[in-house]
DNA sequence: TGGCATACGAACTTCAAGGTGCGTAAAGGA
DNA sequence: TCCTTTACGCACCTTGAAGTTCGTATGCCA
């Protein structure tokens, strides 16, 4: 193995991770699991997200073709957003993710667990 | 829907992304799915990788129970690495990944370049 | 005697993601 | 006349991830 085999630009990994694995993407993806929800609606329902992270997050999506935008011109402005099918082929994936994680995290945890904790042992002596 | 119900702490999908989206993590997880592997073949396989960042990963991967590290006292040191059986979990994860990829990442190319394209049009009219 | 190889650690710098706060439009109600 | 609502844009600042460079142990070989 000498020369690499490996890269980033041509990683199907890399490449996939960059579209979901923004901090809010993964959440605002759930949030329109349910079907078409207006703008305001997804801020409620998502803790701690600010109106320029939901904005910017959702334009992401919307430039990667997998949410669809539709303003109705009224005053004041309403927004709704859906999922597109594109966007829908992520979903499987997603729920992927979420399996492992109830399945797997707390031995995650653990793994930190013990391991911060020998650090400390090793530290004093 | 008043109260939010999506929340950062809580979502498994964060939760799982936040182990597996550092930059290297997938790379380096791919270069250990064919076995036992030395930090410098690791290093070889992966393409600008630097020492500093493989290390950086690879204690990270241990520090969650993902990857084992198994040192041989020689001089010069001689470390191999491998996945656990709980790193292994995630493989599937990463295969799906793959194939999503490899399935639709032209089309999120492609709406990323109309969506640019709509844009620039859209500006010095 | 001194340079090479392996797998790191530590200090420093850079850069982009993320966060805060302010301003905006237009209609309608008090 | 002023405030409210909705969905933003823009400017600034902070933070932390990532990158660069240098140093280190210790046997071996010339």
């Amino acid at each position: 193995m000498r020369e690499p085999d490996i890269s980033i630009e041509e990683c199907s990994y890399r490449r996939a991770l960059e579209i979901v694995s923004n901090k809010w993407t993964a959440l605002v993806i759930y949030a329109l699991e349910g079907g078409t929800i207006r703008y305001g609606a997804i801020k409620s329902r998502i803790a701690d997200i600010s109106q320029k992270m939901l904005t910017q997050t959702l334009k992401q999506l919307e430039r990667d073709g997998l949410v669809v935008r539709k303003v109705t011109p009224v005053v004041p402005p309403a927004v709704e957003y859906a999922l597109t099918p594109l966007g829908t082929t992520l979903l499987p994936f997603l729920r992927l993710l979420k399996g492992w994680s109830a399945e797997h995290y707390a031995s995650v945890s653990n793994a930190r667990e013990a391991y911060d904790a020998a650090q400390k042992d090793a530290l004093p002596g």
